[in-house]
DNA sequence: ATGGCTTGAGTGTCAAGA
């Protein structure tokens, strides 16, 4: 199973991006952060023609919005942090092929000590609550989506600069860091990586072209399915294109049915 | 420290992103 995720930045704008990467990457599975639709709204049929006939969306206008993409049927979708009372639509999860698959678009918070930083901690540790109850119904998990953390100083382009700052700040890390504590391994690290690879790298003073980004998209596997993977890398390529999304996507190779 | 881009809203210019 090849799964993915993408934080498009309005998928209206990204649509074409979105479609063309689907038929040449042909992930099974892709969830997707920042739609910033309606449900009513949601391109579906394109969607649907492109090979993915499986959706589950959660959006609203302007800001924030998820979906799932599927090859094959999905069950059990759910929409929201169970028992997490939040207006923001930010977590979809169903199973597909036998494997629980949660996307999530984890608040920015905007900066440290803000209301928005306590909002992204609370929604952080709400977050991994549930998680560990998933886990223990279906120990073939994978949580994918925009983190907004860098795990560690090497997720960085400038760990000195970044230090503390929203993103890369200790609370922010100790959160994600308890995140992996529940039984899930980041997929990214199961591999040698190239140096300065990141997912996201600001609009702004030619970051992109001088690789100053941060790696804040990640996959995360549990103990069962970490076997399995076979690979997983950022598709760096569609940064580069003409009226690119900031993020950058993650996608991993999973045979799920390692032992 | 600020602004530097981009998007959506809505038609002014601002909020939010990260």
């Amino acid at each position: 199973m090849k799964i993915a995720t993408w934080n498009v930045n309005s998928l209206a704008v990204r649509l074409p991006h979105l479609l063309d990467w689907l038929a040449t990457a042909a992930p099974d599975v892709v969830c997707l952060q920042e739609t910033k639709l309606e449900d009513a709204r949601f391109p579906l049929r394109e969607i649907r023609d492109a090979g993915y006939p499986h959706v589950l969306a959660s959006g609203q206008k302007t800001y924030n919005g998820v979906a799932l993409l599927a090859r094959t049927p999905i069950t059990d979708a759910v929409a929201g942090i169970p028992a997490f009372s939040d207006d923001q639509k930010r977590l979809v999860g169903a199973t597909v092929g036998g494997v629980r698959v949660v996307g999530c678009y984890v608040p920015n918070g905007q900066a440290v000590g803000s209301e928005a930083f306590a909002y992204k901690l609370r929604w952080l540790e709400a977050l991994r609550i549930w998680l560990a109850r998933e886990l223990a119904r279906n120990p073939r998990l994978v949580v994918v989506g925009d983190f907004n953390v860098a795990p560690e100083p090497r997720d960085v382009h400038d760990p000195v600069l970044w230090e503390g700052h929203i993103l890369f700040s200790p609370a922010e890390r100790e959160a994600f860091s308890r995140l992996l504590g529940i039984g899930l391994q980041d997929a990214f690290r199961l591999f040698d990586q190239p140096d300065q690879t990141f997912s996201w790298w600001d609009y702004r003073m030619n970051a992109f072209r001088r690789n100053r980004g941060l790696r804040i998209d990640h996959i995360l596997v549990s103990q069962a399915l970490a076997p399995g993977v076979r690979a997983c890398g950022i598709e760096r390529s569609l940064r580069a294109l003409e009226r690119p999304s900031d993020h950058a996507p993650v996608v991993a190779e999973i045979d799920a049915h390692a032992q």
